[in-house]
DNA sequence: ACCCATATTGAATGATTATTCAATACAAAA
DNA sequence: TTTTGTATTGAATAATCATTCAATATGGGT
């Protein structure tokens, strides 16, 4: 009799990072941060939730400390992808990416509020855990320039010179992490809907003849 | 001999609010916090820095969770009375209410980056701590008022019709929330300073003719 | 000087939890 | 079938911590 059978291993899956497990695990760190919070969160109940005994959680990713890095790392990588797409995309002009950017900050697979209430736990942390600041900041920085570039392209097509590329990417980039902030308080209120017609509605003001900043 | 000597009770502070033990307490709780996080807060610590015994800090709070609430109340009525005195004040037009509030909002008591490392920590928990939720929301929602009606005095005395009164208020409010969560990860970069001016040039863009949103 | 109420201590307790590891199950190879 | 290497388990361990509480100190009243 066998109640909790043994899983069936795929050696096509050597690589840690491709196994069905690992990202099982990692599922279920996210889950289990954004119902619990980090303090809260013990292996036993990720194990449980992804249906893997304790000790094979801490097998599989050495130790809780590393087994938050690598759910972190997994939120942090989704994002970039989604940001690259958007850059790497030539068929769009300024305006055009402006728009995918926003609407990308706001969609249910970037912004679900669980993704956000496990940003918010590591942010939280940031300042005392070099290993988060590490895995956040580089990208960070990156997005800042990226952005700040874009509305350098924008400004440049349109007359607007009042406010500097930098004074636009910066006020975009923290209206977004108060907006993600204010969806955990009160998910009604700050709709992805309202979130993003905001933000929008910044830019129309700004670019006043631009309609697809509706 | 007496190695720690007991405190000197003081019978003219009975409440428990006002002793001087109970504002130690809470100090440290907001310096441990900061510099540890929630997670890893301990009585122990917390009992240390503010020297006394760790048996006394459970005993005067009744619980660890007591203590951090009590901590949150303590940032939280310290905001409201600032904000406050900024809306009672009968000598400031709404240009200069509007000032205040950011000056306030970037000044260093409020903003240190201990007390933000700390209401960051309590936001991420907000999704599943009620009593979290319940000490910041109702307050919110009045600060969220207040603004969006002093805005409308200021739409009123300028020609300024294409942003609402909601819309500037809720997009001041998120990057305030956004701006103090950078001060986090980058305080360098998001001075006090930095920060002012960024908002400022968001306000002075709407209302061009304003000579104190400098 | 003594008593009493209150303030404060610090060590003991019990609960929780990350981590370890010997035992077991499994799949593929021989 | 038997062997072998890998995957996975689950129970034991050891550390950490919140909480309790009996013991002690203090200062004012008598």
């Amino acid at each position: 009799m066998n109640i909790n059978p043994k899983k069936i291993s795929n050696p096509q899956l050597k690589e840690q990072e491709f196994s069905i497990n690992h990202q099982k695990l990692i599922d279920a760190t996210i889950e289990t941060i954004a119902k619990k919070g980090l303090a809260d969160t013990t292996i036993a109940q990720v194990a449980k939730k992804a249906m893997v005994s304790q000790g094979y959680a801490n097998f599989r990713f050495k130790s809780k400390e590393n087994l938050l890095l690598s759910s972190l790392k997994f939120l942090s990588d989704e994002y970039k992808n989604s940001w690259q797409r958007i850059f790497e995309d030539n068929n769009l002009d300024p305006v055009g990416r402006v728009v995918k950017i926003i609407e990308n900050d706001f969609s249910s697979k970037i912004a679900s509020r669980n993704k956000i209430a496990v940003w918010v736990s590591f942010y939280s942390e940031v300042k005392f855990r070099p290993s988060y600041l590490t895995i956040c900041q580089k990208q960070d920085e990156i997005y800042s320039s990226q952005m700040e570039k874009l509305i350098k392209e924008l400004n440049f097509l349109t007359d607007q010179t009042f406010l500097t590329p930098r004074e636009i990417s910066e006020t975009y980039l923290s209206m977004v992490d108060g907006l993600w902030q204010r969806i955990l308080f009160d998910p009604k209120m700050y709709s992805h809907v309202f979130c993003k017609g905001l933000i929008k509605k910044y830019f129309k003001n700004i670019y006043t003849d631009e309609k697809r900043f509706v």
